[in-house]
DNA sequence: TTTAGTATCTTGCATTGCAAGGTAGCATAG
DNA sequence: CTATGCTACCTTGCAATGCAAGATACTAAA
């Protein structure tokens, strides 16, 4: 998988699916990971942008199945972010389209 | 627009357009940010790492309006390159579309 | 005790897009 | 002749972000 693709869209990623429920973070990567090649080095960090930014809360929850989880939230400010990351990201895959199936109208 | 997004997308952008006809530098920036922002700072070092990879071969041209022009014409290992990045492309975008449709068959 | 699975995190590197700037040819206006 | 503007090429250094690799620690089973 081309790696470059994915820049700036495991944001949107993560942010559309705390839209949904909480997650934690190893979790985010078992569900994303299903789709996109994904990896922890990646998600942790993106993860603690997201709280610096303001989009996302966290909470810590007790594991029988291991160490306590870190659970994210989606914040108002997160949602406003995500609502305008999809739509930044629906119409660049409609221009990267355009180009490359060769529609230029010439 | 998200600077993030086009990592990546605008190799795939050239190399398709160049599947059509040659093109040269400038004339490839114009048509590209018909659709997606871009600069000429990001083109020209693009266009060389393409030659350095063997994908694109150039040669110049003069002009009535201008300094010479460099058109770029893509090689068959070039065409090879950009049917992968499209099928990669593709499956990229259902992936990501996927995920924030939160279609998680769960 | 060791292995494996869950779950968190950090460091340093690689890639790539951009702003800002430079060079140069041609044409037109002043 | 000079200045401006458009065409057309280029470079430098910076910013952003994904990853490999590694560290830590809890639980459970072999």
């Amino acid at each position: 998988m081309n790696i470059q693709f994915k820049k700036g869209v495991l944001e949107l990623c993560v942010l559309s699916m705390l839209l949904e429920r909480d997650y934690y973070g190893y979790e985010l990567v078992e569900h994303i990971s299903k789709h996109i090649d994904i990896s922890e080095g990646t998600i942790y960090p993106l993860l603690r942008r997201l709280k610096t930014d303001g989009f996302v809360k966290t909470y810590l929850e007790e594991s029988q199945e291991g160490p306590p989880r870190k659970y994210y939230t989606i914040t108002e400010e997160g949602k406003k972010a995500c609502d305008e990351l999809i739509f930044e990201w629906n119409h660049f895959v409609q221009g990267v389209n355009t180009i490359i199936k060769g529609d230029r109208h010439e």
